[in-house]
DNA sequence: TCCGTATATCCGTATAATCATATATATCAT
DNA sequence: ATGATATATATGATTATACGGATATACGGA
């Protein structure tokens, strides 16, 4: 009950579950990434990211100025089921679809391993 | 994703989660079965499914004095498949071992089709 | 009338959204 | 190199809202 409860907790909240379903698509997203695809303000997802890490659901790394988020690779096998279950589900549904294709159109979007700057 | 959102918001409350892994165990289950298994007081275990009904993840249906609720038969796929992994992720845990064993020793359980009161 | 169930209300707590600010890193000019 | 500036990120503080718990009460069937 205890992790389970944190877990659907963490999935509650309609920006966590947005966030969360970029990383099940992209494996690593950065935090300007995830705002400009879901179109909500850095402080908001910067705070839901951190719950997440808290929470430890996902881990967060660190290149140049950019924090990469991901799932965290030790996530029990029976939540990260769920998560791609819930990717199965919701992979063609608002907003999740619109989430990725403005992730996709993101002008000046970072690029990892090189030196470009984030718009 | 406002269907997604609140499904796991209604898995979020222990509680909640609790009464819809007795469902998914045994099926249907009523309202005072369900506030023994949990040891929670009646008012309480009531409010949670009468949530999760407005929510349309359960069925109700009377039967006597006594309200049975089961998962909701037109639940989506996806949602029904997410709660047999919680059930098989969680069947050996705290509390839902000792909640599915309180229920089996209840005294004075009512039997569905018969003229039995609740304890 | 009794019992199971549902619900209204009140209150305390938890959670989220927003603004403002702080920190860290990188870029650019000198 | 050094320092200034810009960008990305994190966090503190405040406010608003949602949620859960407990008691009391109302309803409905046997």
């Amino acid at each position: 009950m205890p992790h389970a409860h944190r877990f659907f907790q963490a999935l509650a909240d309609p920006t966590r579950l947005r966030c969360l379903m970029l990383m099940v698509a992209e494996d690593e997203v950065c935090v300007c990434e995830m705002a400009h695809a879901l179109g909500e303000i850095q402080p908001k997802v910067s705070r839901h990211l951190a719950a997440l890490r808290a929470a430890g659901f996902v881990l967060d790394r660190r290149e140049a100025q950019w924090m990469y988020y991901r799932l965290h690779p030790e996530l029990p096998a029976w939540m990260r089921d769920i998560l791609l279950a819930c990717q199965r589900a919701l992979i063609d549904q608002t907003p999740f679809c619109a989430d990725r294709a403005a992730l996709a159109d993101m002008p000046n979007r970072p690029q990892k391993g090189a030196f470009y700057r984030c718009a």
